[in-house]
RNA sequence: GGGCGCUUAGCUCAGCUGGCAAGAGCACCGCCCUUACAAGGCGGCGGUCGGGGGUUCGAGUCCCUCAGCGCCCACCA
């Protein structure tokens, strides 16, 4: 059987017929009968299913395909499942806008429901029951994840389709709810009622994970209280509108401008309120008078200050960032106060601030006019508007109190780059509160759990009703808790569904227990718990990497995986990072469809691991240069071998290579597997493609170039048998070190003369090259390339073509570089078209090249 | 306030445990239709490796320090 090189190979529909080809080959299915030992598991980022994918995934799951490729080809069974990340805000967000909808949980089910079509974007939103809105997230999601898996399979990601789950599946509900249901069973989860951090647009709690700071204009005013032997005390605040839910002041104890005022009881402005002066550390003596007013709840230190001095709750705001419509309980404001509370009332923050600060002008409380500043407020990632601080029952997952065990976790692995881990222990030492995972929305895993309803009408939340894991997973809004009839659900003396459900971080920081089969497939488990790798982008490591950490620790007192590698950011071209809103996100499928998906691959393991990269053109011009280069020298490759040359063929063995250059490039060839390996192993994809690449251009510039004529058989079989084993062995090696990171050009370039995927192929091994190399010196590879470089420069200078004859060639260098350079002489002269060489002992290299024919 | 990372040719970046007479690609300039490759090949120009100090026979590479950029965490009346 001899290679089949095509006369003009090309890169056009490789991705296409590869991606079939694996498909129906099964190339990249998991054999589940593989032990522990020999499995590598990949806890692999399910995407968030939100419409299309980013360059950004591109870059980060095709660093973890390289991995997972050499893996396979060190002979580990890879267990490369895919997810998606369809619950959640995100789901619903997208829905609403594409749809026209807007979730009303109080309306039934419509079975007959039609969603609107040619809504213009000024139409107010169709109310939907939830099981219709439901619905409509659910058939979204199956639609996106369809064009996200063309994607993947574009890109060609050695995932195993047959092994996908999607974080609202029944596989997942019943992972999420009977890890929540251990967690309750063992304390370890709790519910309260407390102030929370509330987005006032999506009207559910926010966790401390999902937070972020953003600067915003704001203005101290500065407010008259009256003290209480009729002098004024000076507060300032950002707040004013809060005026009405103050319950205190508070300064620093050791602050002796106000230690007289503790223990003393002010008037607030407007609403006459007596309201108690308190000393606390937190109170800052730098910050406006020094002096701060405390409501139920401005930010989170009025929560501390609220807790810890045991102050009374005195509500203004609304669930919708409205102040109240109705009178609060005003036992304590002073008589009058109705008709400034009828000012602010049902208001907007926004108008109930400025009404109040026309008010405390006319009765002359505010002392001069705001100033304007800049400070930084916390705001929900995914919010518009700030957090207010909400009185709520969740349900919080106990992680305070842990940090050490959390630490101790994090040490247990390996992180790639390793500085990532000071992200994960700052994140950790940093935790304030525990894990919030109820969330009062709608598309998600319900919390699993009923209350009984008192005899009297009340919901007695102290003593949830919770189903046997065997019935998971359940919707407590359609199922029934044992013992219990449908007529009884929401009446008294029956029982309630909690209608909340849980955070998708709480689902989510499950992956390796839901695509593992934890529970559902204990024998699939034992195989692939704890998993060896976590990859995924470092903005995520105080979300999905901590949280998975937690639950692994709590439930099975281990590590989720044994490695985290971290992928860094895709930048825009201007190295701006990008965003939906800057309109500078780059979406790949242009890209995948102008450069190749080995173009677009190349540029990602280009990224160093945890390093923020810019979409670069011009690297993505290289990699499409590298893929052809690599089809058109395969080709001329193939075209000196006369048959399929590997391992257990008899040029593989070590008598068939006798030319001293050949040896020399066999043994830079190893070095280089070497490089790689060691690379790989370290989890750097990048140095290993990067050696790869730069050994793979020298060999075609220098070493085919120098024995391309011997090749053709200019000094007869024996050389150019020795040629033909060389590059041979070369090209074999090649493939495989590019097959990680250009599986398709590879697999076609070793479809030609192979058997079976290059993707299943083994990794290659150093120690057979070095066999094959015998006693190869590199030196002998490197003196030839620099005398070749040389010759070339001369012609080049002398504007002559490469062809040109020359006549003399003298070569100065060391002793031991020209011993090294005679055993290439030959290979040298041909190369150069050189009629006659000499040369002469010298300090350092150089060449004198006399052109023309000789004389 | 605490921490992490980065700062090397015009641009994007390699340079891992100190030995480099400082590298690659892009861009730029020039040459070459050479039978694997002209959507190519070959060659050239270009940097006092952010500043300053130190250790060393020797520092882009280690230590100290300063500066700029980016990010993480904490705090925010």
């Amino acid at each position: 059987m001899s290679p089949t090189a095509p006369d003009k190979p090309s890169l056009h529909g490789l991705e296409h017929k590869w991606a079939e080809r694996w498909e129906a080959d099964g190339t990249y299915r998991f054999d589940r009968t593989a032990t522990r030992d020999r499995v590598y598991a990949i806890d692999t980022p399910p995407p968030t299913v939100s419409g299309s994918l980013h360059i950004g995934h591109i870059f980060s799951y095709t660093h973890t395909d390289t991995i997972a490729r050499y893996q396979r080809m060190r002979g580990r069974e890879v267990f490369y499942p895919m997810g998606w990340d369809d619950n959640g805000l995100a789901t619903e967000r997208r829905v609403q806008n594409y749809f026209g909808v807007r979730c009303d949980p109080s309306l039934p089910y419509d079975p007959d429901f039609v969603t609107p079509d040619s809504r213009k974007a000024s139409d107010r939103p169709v109310p939907v029951s939830r099981p219709n809105f439901v619905e409509l997230c659910n058939r979204l999601t199956a639609s996106d994840e369809k064009t996200f898996e063309a994607v993947w399979r574009f890109l060609g990601l050695s995932v195993d389709w047959t092994m996908t789950y999607a974080t609202i599946d029944e596989r997942s509900q019943r992972a999420s709810q009977r890890g929540f249901l251990r967690l309750l069973a063992r304390g370890l989860v709790y519910q309260s009622e407390a102030p929370t951090l509330w987005d006032v647009d999506f009207q559910t709690a926010v966790a401390q994970a999902e937070l972020e700071d953003r600067e915003q204009p704001a203005a101290y005013h500065r407010l008259r209280f009256l003290g209480p032997d009729g002098i004024p005390v000076e507060i300032d605040t950002t707040r004013p509108e809060l005026l009405p839910a103050c319950v205190a002041l508070v300064a620093h104890p050791d602050d002796e401008r106000y230690q007289p005022l503790f223990g003393t009881t002010v008037t607030t402005p407007l609403f006459g309120a007596p309201v108690p002066v308190k000393a606390h550390r937190l109170a800052d003596p730098e910050k406006g008078t020094g002096i701060a007013m405390i409501c139920t709840f401005g930010d989170v230190t009025d929560v501390i200050w609220w807790r810890e001095l045991t102050l009374p709750t005195r509500i203004v705001v609304e669930r919708d960032g409205r102040m109240r419509d109705t009178h609060p309980p005003h036992d304590f404001w002073a008589h009058g106060a109705d008709r400034v509370w009828d000012e602010l009332r049902g208001r907007t923050l926004k108008q109930a601030r400025t009404r109040i600060v026309e008010l405390l002008r006319e009765s002359g409380e505010l002392v001069g006019e705001p100033q304007a500043i800049t400070h930084s407020v916390k705001f929900y990632e995914k919010g518009n508007r700030p957090l207010e601080i909400v009185t709520s029952r969740q349900w919080f997952i106990r992680t305070l109190g842990h940090t050490d065990e959390f630490l101790a976790r994090g040490n247990e692995l390996s992180w790639h780059p390793p500085y990532m881990q000071a992200r994960y222990e700052s994140w950790v030492r940093g935790l304030n509160s525990d894990w919030l995972v109820s969330r009062q929305r709608f598309f998600g895993v319900p919390l699993p759990l009923w209350y009984p309803i008192g005899e009297d009408g009340a919901v007695d939340h102290d003593r949830p009703l919770y189903p046997q894991e065997a019935r998971l997973p359940v919707d407590p809004s359609t199922d029934l808790p044992d013992g219990y009839n449908e007529s009884q659900r929401d009446r008294p003396g029956g029982f309630t569904g909690d209608p909340d459900i849980l955070d998708t971080w709480a689902t989510s920081s499950l992956t390796p227990q839901i695509a593992g089969g934890w529970e559902d497939d204990p024998n699939l488990f034992a195989r692939v718990f704890p998993m060896d790798l976590r990859p995924q982008a470092y903005d995520i490591i105080r979300t999905w990497l901590f949280s998975t950490v937690v639950r692994s620790h709590f439930e099975h007192g281990s590590v989720p995986w044994h490695h985290a590698a971290l992928s860094g950011f895709v930048l825009d071209p201007d190295r701006k990072k990008m965003s939906k809103s800057k309109g500078n996100v780059v979406t790949p499928l242009p890209l995948l469809e102008e450069y190749g998906a080995d173009a677009v691959r190349h540029w990602a393991a280009s990224g160093r691991p945890g390093v923020d990269t810019a979409v670069d053109p011009g690297q993505l011009k290289v990699g499409r240069r590298l893929t052809i280069k690599v089809l058109n020298a395969s080709k001329f490759v193939l075209s000196r071998v006369g048959e399929p040359i590997g391992p257990g063929t008899k040029a593989a063995g070590p008598a068939g290579v006798t030319e001293p250059l050949d040896r020399a490039m066999l043994a830079r060839l190893a070095d280089l597997v070497d490089d790689a390996t060691t690379a790989f192993d370290g989890y750097d994809y990048a140095r290993a493609l990067e050696r790869t690449e730069a050994f793979f251009w020298a060999f075609c510039d220098d070493y085919v170039e120098l024995v391309k004529s011997r090749a053709y058989g200019s000094r007869g079989d024996e050389g150019a048998a020795s040629a033909d084993r060389a590059l041979a062995m070369a090209l074999s090696t090649i493939l495989r070190l590019f097959a990680p990171f250009l599986p398709y050009v590879s697999d076609e370039v070793w479809s030609w003369w192979q058997q079976g995927s290059v993707h299943r192929a083994p990794w290659p091994e150093s120690a057979a090259l070095r066999v094959a190399a015998v006693d190869g010196d590199p030196l002998v590879l490197d003196v030839a390339a620099a005398t070749l470089g040389g010759i070339r420069k001369a012609k080049t200078t002398a504007h002559v073509s490469m062809r040109a004859e020359v006549a003399h060639l003298v070569v100065r260098d060391t002793a031991p570089r020209l011993a090294a350079l005679a055993g290439a002489a030959a290979d040298v002269g041909e190369a150069g078209r050189v009629t006659k060489m000499v040369t002469e002992d010298a300090e350092a290299f150089s060449v004198d090249v006399a052109l023309g024919e000789p004389s």
